[in-house]
RNA sequence: GGGUGGUUAGCUCAGCUGGUUCAGAGCACCUGCCUUACAAGCAGGGGGUCACUGGUUCGAAUCCAGUACUACCCA
């Protein structure tokens, strides 16, 4: 524990010029977890509680878990310097349809097909493989400098959140918002199972349009349809027009005969039908097309199903059985070709929907799933959005959550998978069933439900399926504290609800809308009290980062060549809420920069020799005064913007503050003369601002902080940075802070003349001030003078021989120049600057002269403009005169 | 096809309920400096008809309507 308490006399001479992360990297993660800063137990504190979005356990750390992280370490960083108690809770996801995918390929991979094995078997495998896989990601973000408290990591399958889940499908069947039923859903034919409607993507691809002629039955002619799934047709049992159309008026009532299979099929009229489209004639499919089916349900169409789970021909196609559906689609065109019935084909963009996790063309398909009756239960959730119960940010999401909350459709929670909660149903007899929490409990109803005693569990035969993994992870914040299975507990009643969720908009409705409604189910209370949506990581040609395309970066490699600081701050300069980061190594490097510049004004506050013999001087005062208002004004900024979730904002507050006024300004003012020693006073009051600075930082890079904190004082080993408070804002004095900006000016001007000048800074010059102007500049004068290296300070009316005029404002200085003197040049500099006043005055004349404006306009509108009339007259007066004793 | 955002400097974005010299920040760029904390730096500098058209108003980047382009969501 003492390895890291260096002797603060000693730095000096070891301090590097280049920062080095990694050393206090490997120092102090370690020590925060040893002595367990991290951690949370309920007390009398305010809490602050955030969740973990959890990652999959297949996954690998990416460049979004990246971002997602440090947003929220910073969150909680600031809030438990804020005196909060933090609770940040981590954790993984058992992602049931990625995670079995990977799973059945590594068995595959080893010779071992997942339909050769019994569920026990398999499920075997899957925790083999979470166990040896499922933490990693959680170690990663440990480099990162993420303060969870890992005492706490939690898993979406483990014992209590399994419980809880299943508990969860008991109870609201039990409220009769649990169904099963046919429907169509999205058919992934690789993973084999069903898949939510958010999780199809569906993308413009390149297709064939075929034009298919239908003979009509019992006479000559025929009707032509056009399809992009030739194949379906052997599923075909009825061709649909749209009533109004006249082309086709007469075929209404008739039958026509499906190709191929010879199927005697009758001719409707339907709405749907778009007349434009094709044909305008609709071959009509129940069985494998949503519309068709809705179409065939108000026509009481016989339903067909040609397709096997797999995604192969079944018997009911008669043709083509057991070949692909992209095999019978060839074979199909092959068939229609030589039947003679396909009229063309034409190259065709639509829409093809693809499962998120397997890429398989989804296959719509009717089937037996159970649903979750969305409408009731999702009223709450939109009110708590709409009400401004839980915040949005940015807020432009609202909208986007309102629609879809709005127009929210049922469910459906089964996935035809092993991996997972599985669906506590037990069936018996004749498709009778029973839902309950254990096989015991469903022996029993089953025996009450049936009225049959004898019944036993070999007559019982639980349901292979198990839920959609958001049947779990919506119940997150709940689980993360046990409160479904003891909504009692200490725990849940101290820190639920929680306080922020990040995460990214694309699993707004997957995800947060879900909590959200979970959390007045459960608990009749919001999950959380704001929800702040980032961006997704691109690259700099806006392209999605993807081990495919290999313009991801590995996060760790960054944090080794940028330290995790650098690598935060990078991430987050650059990521307003809700706006895509695209990523390029120039942000890190940023970032990196930044840490190297507050090591390297620290290494010159500490190279600083104390000497009690030396007086205070003025303007080592000054800046005092001048950065201890900047300080609190930037400190009120940074809490307002933290409030409004404005990170990045909040980032550049504190970066410019550091770099920009601290470093530029107030260490160039107090920093003493070469070689000589620094008044006690001005080292103390330095000292205690780089304090509140790391402060201030910290949230964002955490270990420089830290590493400075304990290098410019002797701390001992129960003190830390990130347990020490946050500054609190106090006066600001803004007239200060003005005058202070004047005074740069006036800097800046002195500087820019002596390059124009080629005067040395070594050679003093002398300052004369034309107008006795105040406005706290005399109080300045110390500062301005070391800072332009001013010798006397005079004040006169008159412009002394040889010297150029400088305008701030309205107030005018002169700089005797000497023979550097060029008259021709600063009389055009001096008219150029009088034209640009004149113009600028005119500009205000036209405002002013505008009787409706002065009537109308509010009266302290009116006066700015007229102090801007007088300040311009009275500037471009100066002007002249100066214009005046140079044309002498 | 429907819905919701967006369009401001080379890039990424701020700019609240119209009104301070309002046209900004960071990065990038240009020029000059290895000035004894830092070249991962310092001192200066250039750069935008606020997408377009019209309207409201004394006054519009800001409000309204339309157009174009673009992103996302839904079908």
């Amino acid at each position: 524990m003492h390895s890291y308490q260096i002797n603060k006399r000693n730095i000096a001479m070891e301090i590097a010029s280049k920062y080095d992360p990694s050393i206090a990297e490997n120092r102090w993660y370690r020590v925060w977890i040893e002595r367990g800063y991290f951690k949370s137990v309920p007390d009398d504190r305010e809490p602050y509680v955030i969740t973990i979005p959890p990652p999959n356990v297949t996954g690998v750390l990416h460049m979004g878990h990246m971002l997602n992280n440090t947003i929220q370490d910073v969150l909680i960083r600031r809030e438990r310097m804020r005196g909060r108690n933090v609770c940040w809770v981590p954790g993984t996801d058992h992602a049931s349809i990625a995670t079995e995918a990977k799973v059945v390929a590594k068995l595959k991979a080893e010779g071992v097909e997942k339909t050769s094995l019994t569920r026990e078997e398999f499920l075997k495998h899957a925790w083999e493989w979470t166990d040896k896989h499922g933490g990693i990601i959680l170690e990663q973000l440990k480099r990162l400098g993420a303060s969870c408290d890992w005492d706490r990591t939690l898993f979406t399958l483990d014992d209590l959140r399994y419980q809880s889940v299943i508990k969860v499908f008991v109870d609201l069947h039990e409220k009769g918002l649990i169904y099963r039923g046919i429907r169509m859903v999205n058919w992934d034919p690789e993973a084999m199972t069903a898949v939510s409607d958010e999780e199809v993507i569906y993308s413009d691809e390149e297709s064939r349009l075929f034009y298919v002629n239908y003979p009509v039955e019992g006479e000559d002619g025929h009707i032509t349809i056009a399809t992009t799934r030739p194949e379906t047709i052997l599923g075909d049992t009825a061709v649909c027009v749209n009533p109004a159309d006249p082309r086709y008026k007469d075929f209404i009532g008739k039958n026509v005969i499906v190709p191929m299979v010879n199927r005697s099929v009758p001719v409707i009229a339907d709405e749907y039908v778009d007349m434009e489209f094709g044909t305008g004639c609709l071959k009509i499919t129940p069985a494998h097309d949503i519309n068709d089916y809705e179409i065939g349900v108000r026509h009481g169409l016989e339903v067909i199903d040609i397709f096997n789970d797999n995604g192969t021909l079944s018997e009911k196609a008669q043709l083509f059985v057991g070949t692909d559906r992209f095999e019978a689609r060839r074979l199909s065109e092959e068939r229609l070709i030589s039947e003679g019935v396909l009229e063309k084909t034409e190259l065709y963009r639509n829409k093809i929907g693809r499962s998120e996790r397997t890429s398989a063309v989804i296959e719509p398909k009717l089937s037996m799933q159970w649903f979750l009756k969305m409408e009731d239960l999702s009223r709450p959730a939109l009110d708590a959005v709409l009400g401004g119960d839980i915040a949005i940010h940015p807020p432009k999401f609202r909208n986007v959550y309102r629609h879809w909350m709005e127009n929210v459709r049922d469910w459906c929670i089964s996935r035809q998978l092993w991996w997972g909660h599985r669906i506590p149903a037990w069936y018996y007899g004749n498709g009778e069933f029973v839902v309950a929490d254990t096989a015991d409990e469903a022996l029993a109803k089953a025996k009450r439900d049936s009225g049959n005693s004898s019944l036993t569990f070999g007559d019982l035969r639980q349901d292979e399926d198990v839920l959609d993994t958001w049947f779990s992870s919506w119940l997150w914040p709940l689980v993360s504290f046990n409160g479904i299975m003891e909504p009692d507990n200490e725990d849940i009643k101290y820190y639920y609800p929680t306080h922020a969720l990040i995460t990214a908009p694309e699993i707004l409705f997957f995800w947060v809308a879900r909590m959200i409604i979970a959390g007045y189910e459960y608990r009749g209370e919001k999950p959380f009290s704001d929800v702040y949506l980032h961006g997704i990581v691109r690259d700099k040609q806006r392209r999605k980062m993807s081990k495919s395309l290999g313009n991801s970066p590995d996060p760790l490699d960054l944090i080794s060549q940028y330290g995790a600081d650098g690598v935060r701050v990078g991430m987050l300069l650059c990521s307003p809420a809700g706006n895509d980061l695209l990523y390029d190594d120039s942000l890190p490097e940023q970032g990196r920069n930044f840490a190297n510049k507050i090591w390297n004004a620290f290494r010159l506050v500490n190279g600083w020799k104390i000497d009690e013999s030396v007086e205070r001087p003025q303007w080592s005062e000054q800046a005092e005064k001048w950065f201890e208002s900047r300080l609190h004004h930037s400190v009120n900024s940074y809490n307002d913007l933290f409030e409004k979730f404005r990170i990045s904002e909040a980032l550049m507050v504190v970066y410019r503050l550091f770099w920009d006024d601290f470093s530029g300004w107030y260490l160039e003012i107090v920093k003493p003369d070469f070689e000589k020693g620094i008044d006690p006073e001005t080292y103390r009051v330095t000292m205690n601002f780089i304090d509140a600075l790391m402060r201030l930082i910290h949230p964002f890079m955490p270990f420089i902080t830290e590493e400075i904190w304990h290098l410019s004082s002797e701390r001992s080993d129960n003190e830390s940075l990130m347990i020490s408070p946050m500054p609190e804002a106090g006066r600001v004095d803004s007239k200060l802070l003005t005058a202070f900006e004047r005074a740069q000016q006036l800097v800046s001007s002195i500087r820019s003349l002596r390059r124009e000048k080629n005067i040395p800074n070594r050679e003093s010059i002398d300052l004369v001030i034309a107008s006795p102007a105040d406005k706290g500049m005399s109080s300045l004068m110390a500062t301005i003078s070391r800072l332009a290296g001013i010798g006397q300070v005079s004040e006169s009316e008159v412009k002394p021989e040889g010297s150029v005029t400088i305008m701030v404002g309205t107030d005018g200085y002169y700089i005797p120049v000497g023979e550097r003197m060029d008259i021709e040049a600063e009389v055009e500099k001096l008219n150029n600057e009088l034209q640009y006043t004149r113009g600028f005055l005119e500009k205000v004349m036209v405002k002013l002269s505008n009787e409706r404006f002065v009537n109308n306009a509010p009266s302290a509108v009116v006066e700015t403009e007229k102090q801007k009339r007088d300040d311009a007259l009275s500037r471009i007066a100066s002007l002249e005169a100066r214009i005046d004793e140079l044309g002498k």
